[in-house]
DNA sequence: TTGTAAGCGTTATCAA
DNA sequence: TTGATAACGCTTACAA
């Protein structure tokens, strides 16, 4: 297939024998412009298949229609739901989205944000991602437009889409309380997460309001993947005196946690009760069947979209906040404590 | 944070008291530039905190450094590796990726199509999207290069990643046909997938060689979606002989075929046995335990954009095709037949 | 080896 | 209301 000649807004002018920016201001609908004379803009311009040079235009605008989107990993079935809730307004925006997969590795989102600064992006949606890093922060106080989402800094105010991280960790206790539990296990994740650290804080406050057991042994530190919940798993059954019941630090963390505590022949809900966090897609599935809070990850994407469309816009004021409720999702892998 | 100007070759070339033409050449490594140039020019560069503007030089070199990725949904936890396979190769070569989700919709598709030829983009992979429509060919041939995932045209010859979906669906019979079945139910993806066309051709093909029952009524038309499976499960078990087995087009389908059974009170592999088709990441959990046909979706990711690099450095010669072998994973939800 | 100037395809400014 | 012209920031002939 031969590489074909773009049409340029050159040709429509002299095919229509009008000059290049009575074209750019008929094809961009300025209202001082004939009706007629867009009329035969227009069809020249379908005639001869032209389109506008995004690439031009950006440069000469100043302005790409295009977002930058970084998460760790879009294959993690966690994380996929927030970039499509992303995509959802930026279709509408006409906006097209860069994927940037960072893996958790600060040097390779640097890298990725100074790729989309090069390229002029309007403005980046962070997930999960490094913020505070002076090097990180070097980037972001470029100017261009960002929100956080899922983590945030501690010492800067910036836009940013959450989840109501204490409401829902409680939530969680209190039903494992309710049970009857006492003994409860926890999973905490990045230590730079600061969602990680509002999870932790209201696990310890919430112990010690519900009267559960402080042993410092039960919060086993790790991050949101399968691997930490083996392991994590294989640690708490492994203590002298286990925990009844144990809070993954996302539902990964809690599949990984069930699948040690089967092979070591201790039955989920029966002798341990799990609950994971985030509610993925195959959470509900009867063989999964996992009690866990759920995120609305779909919707945080689009919420932090649309702020970040706004900013772009110019919209200038205090950085905003915007908090998701999570709720607790009673399926099967909680029950009452086995009476010893 | 104020909207910081950038910084330009031109404020470079100022501050080294060089010509904008000798620091872009020293900066683009050309040979004949004075090392001590370089070094004046690298060190200000670095200093002034200059990046050279993606989009200004898309512009002038006709090159923007810059891959579409279409699929239906990244959100489906089937799809996402593929685009991973595609950034881990993109990453190596400094291009950065537009990510499309079209939901399978051809004017959606079309759109994303022409906006990433709007945007200059080095080249496209079309994941399971449209192929053979006028409309989508007529856009495929402006002639910026593409390569095609799993579903190809037949009337056309592209550059093509696909599966071994002959031998995977064979091996998955022939599997099955060994554990005794004979009666075996079969989902078939999308008519226009020519992925989901050649595996239902091995599928009547083997069940001739095999001498299983081929019943057309065993085989059951519909999408790769959890939905389609939950339909196809009660539909087949709802027959008047009901299969033994069911191949399902895709591990989501396989698993709401399984779901439908165990709401239905019929158990698998007791009673049914079941095959998937992807291995997606959680089909290895105990609780899940899928035996499935296994494609390896982020090689072929990297392998088609290892295609597109080829071809967009000038490839020329006669398309060409790779085709992944699959392999039968063997895991729980297959075993022999209930002797009746 | 370095410098000058043209041009990529737009949009924005200003004059007609 | 339309038209001429100057940017936007870069690369690349070609000249010096």
């Amino acid at each position: 297939m031969k590489r074909q000649k773009r049409v340029t807004i050159r040709e429509v002018a002299a095919d229509t024998g009008l000059a290049l920016s009575t074209v750019s201001n008929a094809l961009a609908g300025k209202e001082y412009v004939t009706e007629e004379t867009r009329k035969i803009v227009n069809e020249a311009a379908l005639r001869l298949g032209y389109r506008a040079s995004a690439v031009a235009r950006a440069l000469r605008m100043n302005r790409s229609f295009a977002l930058g989107v970084l998460i760790a990993d879009v294959a993690n079935p966690s994380s996929a739901d927030f970039v499509r809730g992303v995509e959802d307004v930026a279709i509408e925006e006409k906006c097209s989205i860069f994927l940037c997969n960072t893996d958790g590795d600060e040097e390779r989102q640097l890298w990725h944000m100074r790729t989309l600064l090069d390229r002029q992006v309007d403005g980046m949606v962070l997930i999960s991602q490094h913020c505070s890093s002076p090097a990180v922060r070097q980037v972001l106080d470029k100017g261009t437009p960002f929100v956080l989402v899922q983590r945030r800094s501690e010492d800067h105010a910036d836009d940013y889409v959450g989840s109501d991280n204490v409401s829902g960790i409680a939530e969680a206790l209190r039903h494992l309380h309710e049970l009857g539990h006492r003994r409860i296990g926890f999973v905490r994740g990045p230590a730079d997460s600061s969602s990680a650290r509002e999870r932790l804080e209201t696990y310890r406050g919430e112990a010690r309001a519900l009267g559960l057991d402080r042993d410092p042994g039960l919060v086993f530190a790790g991050d949101y993947t399968f691997a930490t919940g083996l392991d994590a798993g294989r640690y708490f059954l492994g203590m002298e005196r286990p925990p009844t019941a144990v809070l993954g630090g996302s539902d990964m963390n809690s599949l990984g946690i069930i699948e040690a505590a089967s092979a070591l022949k201790c039955k989920v809900p029966r002798d341990l009760s799990v609950i994971g966090l985030d509610d993925i897609t195959l959470a509900g599935l009867k063989q999964i069947n996992l009690t866990t809070i759920h995120l609305r990850k779909r919707e945080m994407g689009t919420a932090a979209a649309r702020m970040l469309m706004n900013r772009i816009r110019g919209g200038a004021g205090a950085p905003s906040a915007e908090i998701f409720p999570t709720n607790l999702v009673v399926r099967g892998t909680t029950r009452p404590p086995r009476t010893p």
